[in-house]
DNA sequence: AAAAATTTGATTTACGTACATCAAAAATGG
DNA sequence: CCATTTTTGATGTACGTAAATCAAATTTTT
């Protein structure tokens, strides 16, 4: 059987109420008396109930979801998770409320975040907008005392628990060497498509994708990157554009979400040239056109395991207990054809 | 708040002692007040408080682990999860015990199940051998009320109600699709290395590979498989033999555990030669292959997660609960260098 | 209609923890 | 050494559910 605070309470040879005063970090224990009880504890390997607790405690952990007004797939679908994660919360003693707040808007972000500070939340996840800020703002949270995490998009140099995202250094990386691959040994010009370069997420996915291009596949020169604002008729735009000006163009990597109008592009210039497509995040868009041969890879981030990973995190903090690593990795996820779920 | 028994109590105008004989199945309800406490707990959303219900009755779960005593990495990486998990399971109000049966013995493993059946565990996972008799021992599990599902492997055609583990008809397909794309347009042959031809998922790899092969990559052609018992030393004589002879061979796809053999082989025959290869399984071995290049990409499942799954899911059944199925897909990792965890 | 059987209600205890209260004991200050 | 403060113990209630007991009400059988 697993011991109960009655065994501490005999181990240490002291009454259940000084027991409890250890535990919960009541005042009113001598030195000696707490270290008496820390150590009974730590021999019989006592663990705390937590299922017992709450209930005793009637606890609901109260959670802060802040997600980006965006009007793109991902940020539909991520959001979409997030509701799903709100319908389950009642079950899982969680009460869970999401703020929306505009994208890219690092001064609104950093504002809600501190009106987070008075109404003391068990726990925050945010998609950061990387700007100091709200890293600043961030760091208020955590120096209150309240569990923060970051999902999707990180904010490095911050006191933030945990990120909830994939590394994008290496997604970058990874379609790098899949486009040059799946290139062969052929020489020519690479597009990449990115939503904006003043997005962490997007520079790093360049950041990685640059340095295996120059590294590994030196035939391949990557053309000036066109920011399409994660806007489909911008992309559709100004990749036709390119597209049309330049026919050394053998490779694309799209590495923002919106991809609608890269998909439209490529299907009206891509009846006489064959391109290689490696594109960001599946959606619909993107899974009708790699089962139809436009896009040839799709990088992916399951939007379902980054809420529920939050969510799992931002209670083991706020019970004070440890996650398993392995299980909060976010993985990236390589689709072709043939593997999509 | 959520509702309580006392709520179902009033809303059906019965007692706390007939709520309770409804919810816990017990006798001595009229079929109409059963009808009317059933109607009042759904109209009201009721649902069990698993935590408390678990507390009330001391509850903990007893799953058993029936896992092969294979001697391959992926196997050994297998066991130390369910280890793993073994050591969580206190906190997490089970009991997880495993039962090591010789592999590939269809009758041992029958055998194993059926001393489960007095036994009555709250659960059983298992690495399943694809034989009728383990297919009916399974099923005389289930038909016994208790949970079952496979690991990694699964037994179709049984009534075990879930399959932790990846779909590897899509794995075999996604390699070829790999191999294909990475080989360029050249033509040649392409050896194929297994474990056995006896177990199922290496068939379905296989079949998954080939299918692709012939649809989409006409130019390569696949080699009579070479079955290398997932031995090392078995494997690196039968892969060392096949590209002495035939140096038409540019691609591999090795499809089984123990890939040691397989990657001596590689390092011995490839110095004048560039071969394009695909393994399955990452281990210790097969990371540093992929990093020095030996290996070109490793296809994954990841034991971590099938395990947690298996007793996530175990669980869920044993309170009559649903599973988020999103959660317990087991994906296929694809690794190249880049995105190495 | 009476006897027997079944169904329902009322009540209690328990699970492991949290939290509050009051009394008793011990330590500390002057 | 007494008064005061601090520390400790004893005890009870609560959380939501399970499970048991016994009495009362209702239904069914004869």
């Amino acid at each position: 059987m697993r011991p109960t605070v009655h065994d501490i309470a005999a181990a240490a040879g002291v009454s259940l109420a000084t027991v409890d005063r250890v535990l919960n970090q009541r005042p009113g224990v001598r030195h000696v008396t707490r270290e008496k009880v820390e150590s009974a504890i730590r021999e019989i390997g006592y663990v705390r109930d937590v299922a017992a607790a709450n209930l005793a405690k009637g606890r609901t952990y109260s959670f802060v979801f802040i997600v980006p007004a965006s009007d793109n797939s991902f940020m539909h679908g991520l959001n979409a998770e997030v509701m799903a994660a709100v319908a389950r919360s009642p079950v899982e003693r969680t009460d869970i409320r999401t703020l929306e707040v505009p994208a890219f808007d690092p001064a609104a972000l950093a504002a809600a975040l501190d009106t987070l500070r008075d109404e003391r939340p068990a726990g925050v996840a945010l998609v950061a907008t990387d700007a100091p800020e709200v890293r600043d703002a961030v760091d208020r949270l955590v120096q209150d005392g309240i569990p923060v995490v970051t999902v999707v998009s990180d904010l490095t140099g911050s006191l933030r628990h945990h990120y909830a995202g994939v590394d994008n250094i290496a997604a970058g990386r990874t379609a790098a060497r899949l486009l040059g691959r799946f290139l062969g040994g052929a020489s020519g010009d690479v597009a990449v498509l990115a939503g904006s370069m003043l997005v962490r997420d997007h520079r790093e996915r360049l950041e990685g994708f640059a340095a295996v291009m120059a590294e590994e596949f030196p035939g391949l020169s990557i053309l000036p990157v066109i920011e399409g604002r994660d806007d489909p008729d911008m992309a559709h735009m100004l990749v036709s554009d390119a597209l049309s000006k330049r026919d050394g163009i053998i490779g694309v990597y799209s590495l923002g979400a919106g991809n609608r109008g890269l998909i439209r592009a490529l299907k009206e210039k891509s009846v006489d040239r064959a391109l290689t497509v490696i594109a960001h995040e599946l959606t619909d868009h993107t899974r009708i056109a790699l089962l139809d041969g436009t896009i040839d890879a799709i990088l992916n981030q399951d939007a379902g395991h980054e809420v529920r990973s939050a969510i799992r995190v931002l209670k083991a903090r706020a019970d004070g207990l440890s996650v398993i690593d392995a299980q909060e990795r976010i993985r990236l996820d390589i689709f072709l054809k043939d593997n999509l779920p």
